[in-house]
RNA sequence: GGUCGGUUAGCUCAGUGGUAGAGCACUUCGUUCACACCGAAGGGGUCGUAGGUUCAAAUCCUAUACCGACCACCA
């Protein structure tokens, strides 16, 4: 084992990542009988870059993968690729942009092969970075949802709910993106508040009876209004519905209607409608029967005719406004917040979009997706995410799937002169189907990326074949992501999953914490917010950033990252090493006989051995590595090498206990280690190498699971332990109240009480030469009480008596003053009659040690005081 | 407007009914003998606020304030 004192992640990491994957441990075993365990990790984009969400997200899934592997199941992680429509097509086009190149000009073949290039050259970077996170995923099986055999099963499964009549198309209001020119989902939109104007508009009657007055945020829509809604129960306007209202600036008469939607409370109870632009605007459209002319195109410029023709929508609502005042239409404009809706994607603001698009039903499908939750069938950690599923699920709409871009799956609708459509794999397939019809077109736009992610736990596993891998993994164990996803992704895979593979695609939905700044803030590359991963490996090695950001994950919805934290990582890691490097040091490199008789302090450290191999099991089972992470680091570094270690110097200079001591050293060591892989792989492997223990597995990686006898447990052993490490605290604090250096040997320490078989721990650790029982021959002392033994140190004069009696006089009171609140309980009948008996008993128990000691300190401030 | 989180030591966070915990920071001390990315000792909190339940509340209930996330068609 390298000598050096520091832990070099470098050069450690990558070697065994290549050892792992050449033995070939990323695959699944195939083991017969073993029970198959298997995740199908989110794919990430092909347009990604490592990210700190990455960072948790992947080794969250290594770590469940590495340790229910060692639990003896034959783990199967199969990676891959999204070819995420709206990301690389807005990518491609702008780097062909920089070029000079107009996609538009290219033509839809040659965009798509320019994005294959692209694909191929750097679009597996994050991938690559996943290597270097340590997680072992099967990359042999690496899927894109482009591959040929996805594409199959893209296709079959439109092609089913098409002919089921699951999937239709329709006129709808959609979500238009006048940048990127497509639709996107409502899930693909954020809504803001902004402060925005509130335009009061005269729309006078045609036939000069007055006027009614309207509340707009939007006034460039005027152009496409059609009516003028009130609430049929608005005495203000019952006696004029119906008649005919002149829209200013454009002069086409538009009819007054009453209808269910306008609110009377709101401004003066007069809506426009315009049905091609506003989602509530369509209903009453679709209610009242009124025309519905768009009129904008799909970068948002009006196409109406007329003097507004050509110009942006914000430059059309300027000069409306302007053009409405001049002509008196305008009457005021208030400030007013407004709800505006946003893309996801390009920031830019959503224009709510009248046009063709194909949908699918949602309610039937969603229906046994609520069942599984509802059941527990598909279990979500934390709980709390299910309620946030099951509402959604519970007012799901129908989802639009059309995507006006050229880069994804391009929609398998096959059109005939006369427009009637089918689906089908291919042009001749569609052909065949359309028997006498010729077959001119094929629909131009492609699917919503989520459509085909939705199929990726059965899909990447063969999925339409019957396959064997399908058959003995499907459903898949656990599906590990982000809340912002449980929408967009998780509840499609349920909806489709189970719809096509009449099984739930996964038991499991892991939600892990969104990874922040230092100060709470969104981790954006754009925002110069974000922290890139692979410089804080290059600084402190994977293992430690895993565990920076792994013991912080559990319950918790959120994790800042901070540069301190990966410092007590690196720390533990280096702990972890020297420690180790200890034990080898001292034990040798051949391994050891059978142990002679554990002394209490080996049965006290293999006793919490045990006590933290319950924890961390436990913890790492329900996916909750903060409650994982705190017992190793505690048990490590608090018990086993502050006090084990420290106590095993000595033992291994004398030859009686030198076998034993290795050989709880390193039974502890190779548990402990084996329980640290999950989340530190690379370190731990290297460790484990150097073990000097007889038929060890080949790696730590493909051991198994410490499996600790019931018999490692010793209450007693601890419970006695523990206090002698009482009285070993007590005396080093009285030794720094006398100024006495840490470390320097004592000659003598005296006591009155029972050490329970302490003594040799106490002298080694407290640095006292001998204990004497009896009082002290010396006049100057300094004592004190602890576990109900009586220590008193000589001092030779060399005490600060005032200092002395001061700390002596602070601790008795602290002590009587629990002494008060403790009598108090003690004397209240109604506790003594209702409280649990050993409650009682050790409040008395406690009472008692109190009086006890504030006696003791009594007496010796009497005697300083002399 | 609705739902769900959070509010505990200077900072970041554990802690689901029985005398408040960790890491870092801070103070004092310590250089051969695994580790200064270390060791020893110490200071520091009326657990957001107000009520309630209970012998006993950081912990359970109710209300409220602030922070955050998500959902929601008010022009």
């Amino acid at each position: 084992m390298d000598i050096s004192t520091r832990y070099d992640a470098s050069s450690v990491e990558s070697k065994w990542y290549l050892a792992w994957e050449q033995a070939g441990l990323f695959k699944e075993s195939g083991t017969p009988g073993k029970p198959k365990f298997t995740i199908t990790i989110p794919p990430p984009n092909i347009t990604g870059s490592l990210h700190m969400g990455h960072s948790l997200c992947y080794p969250t899934q290594d770590l469940i993968g590495r340790f229910m592997r060692m639990k003896g199941h034959d783990v199967l992680i199969v990676p891959g690729q999204d070819h995420a429509g709206i990301a690389t097509q807005s990518v491609v086009s702008k780097q062909l942009k920089a070029q000079g190149i107009q996609p538009s000009e290219l033509g839809r073949e040659k965009f798509i092969e320019k994005t294959w290039e692209w694909r191929d050259v750097s679009g597996d970077t994050i991938i690559k970075q996943f290597r270097m996170l340590g997680c072992a995923f099967d990359w042999s099986r690496s899927r894109f949802t482009l591959d040929d055999e996805y594409v199959k099963a893209v296709l079959t499964v439109f092609i089913d709910w098409y002919e089921k009549g699951l999937i239709y198309r329709g006129k709808r209001i959609v979500n238009w993106d006048p940048v990127l020119k497509t639709s996107v989902s409502d899930i693909e939109t954020l809504r803001e508040d902004i402060k925005g104007k509130l335009y009061h508009v005269r729309y006078p009657f045609a036939d000069g009876s007055g006027e009614v007055i309207i509340a707009t945020t939007r006034p460039e829509t005027m152009l496409g209004d059609v009516a003028v809604a009130v609430h049929p129960s608005d005495a203000r306007y019952s006696d004029k519905i119906g008649k005919k209202l002149i829209l200013p600036l454009v002069g086409r008469e538009i009819p007054l209607v009453a209808d269910q939607y306008p609110d009377p409370e709101f401004g003066t109870g007069a809506v426009k409608i315009t049905p091609a632009h506003d989602p509530n605007d369509y209903e009453v459209g679709m209610r009242q029967g009124l025309p519905m002319p768009v009129i904008m195109d799909d970068s948002a410029k009006i196409i109406a005719e007329g003097p507004y023709f050509g110009l942006s929508r914000t430059e059309a609502r300027k000069r409306i406004v302007a053009d409405l005042e001049e002509q008196g239409f305008m009457v005021k404009i208030e400030d007013h917040n407004i709800a505006i809706i946003k893309s996801d994607r390009s920031g830019e603001i959503i224009e709510p979009l009248l046009s063709e698009q194909w949908f699918v039903k949602q309610t039937e499908l969603a229906g046994p997706g609520i069942a599984a939750v509802k059941s527990g069938e598909i279990k979500f950690t934390p709980e709390r995410f299910s309620k946030v599923f099951l509402d959604w699920m519970e007012n799901i709409r129908d989802w639009c799937i059309s995507r006006q871009l050229w880069w994804g799956h391009r929609i398998p609708v096959y059109y005939t002169e006369d427009g009637s459509h089918f689906a089908a794999l291919s042009w001749d397939e569609a052909q065949a189907k359309a028997g006498d019809q010729k077959i001119v077109r094929q629909d131009d736009d492609v699917l919503d990326t989520w459509f085909s992610s939705g199929l990726w736990p059965f899909a990447t596993l063969g999925w339409p074949e019957k396959t064997t891998d399908l058959a003995e993994r499907y459903p898949t164990s656990v599906l590990v992501t982000d809340r912002n996803i449980i929408y967009l992704w998780v509840a499609r895979m349920i909806m489709m999953g189970i719809d096509f593979c009449d099984q739930i695609p996964f038991t499991d939905v892991c939600i892990h914490a969104t990874v922040m700044t230092e100060d709470g803030k969104r981790m954006s590359k754009s925002l110069g917010t974000g922290v890139d991963p692979t410089e804080v490996i290059a600084k402190i090695g994977a293992d430690a950033l895993r565990y920076t950001l792994l013991s912080q994950a559990g319950q918790n919805q959120e994790i800042r990252y901070s540069e301190r934290r990966t410092e007590d990582a690196r720390n533990f890691c280096n702990k972890i090493w020297n420690a180790s490097r200890f034990a080898l040091m001292s034990i040798g490199e051949e391994p050891l006989g059978q142990p002679g008789e554990l002394n209490l302090i080996d049965k006290w450290i293999i006793s919490r051995l045990y006590e933290t191999e319950k924890l961390v099991n436990e913890a790492y089972g329900k996916y909750d590595f903060q409650q994982a992470c705190a017992p190793l680091y505690h048990f490590f570094w608090n018990e086993f090498c502050d006090w084990y270690i420290e106590l095993s110097k000595s033992r291994f200079s004398d030859p009686a206990e030198r076998n034993t001591t290795g050989w709880v050293l390193l039974t502890v060591l190779d548990s402990f280690l084996k329980m640290l892989h999950p989340v530190m792989p690379h370190l731990t492997e290297e460790i484990y190498s150097h073990l000097p223990i007889a038929g060890k597995s080949d790696f730590i990686m493909s051991a198994s699971w410490p499996e600790l006898p019931e018999s490692f447990s010793n209450p007693e052993a601890e419970s006695q332990v523990a206090g002698w490490f009482e009285m070993v605290r007590a005396l080093r604090a009285l030794r720094a109240d006398i100024d006495v250096d840490p470390k320097k040997v004592i000659p003598a320490a005296y006591y009155i009480g029972d050490l329970r078989g302490g003594e040799d721990v106490i002298k080694s650790q407290a640095w006292i030469e001998s204990l004497v029982a009896g009082a002290s021959p010396s006049s100057q002392n300094a004592g004190t009480t602890i576990e109900g033994v009586d220590f008193v140190l000589p001092t030779d004069g060399l005490i600060d008596i005032p200092k002395m009696i001061a700390k002596l006089q602070a601790e008795s009171e602290k002590m009587a003053a629990d002494l008060v609140k403790l009598e108090a309980r003690l004397n209240n009948p109604m506790f003594v009659e209702r409280a649990k008996p050993e409650v009682i008993e050790k409040d008395r128990e406690i009472a008692a040690d109190l009086a006890d000691r504030i006696q003791k300190n009594a007496e010796r401030i009497a005697v300083l005081s002399k």
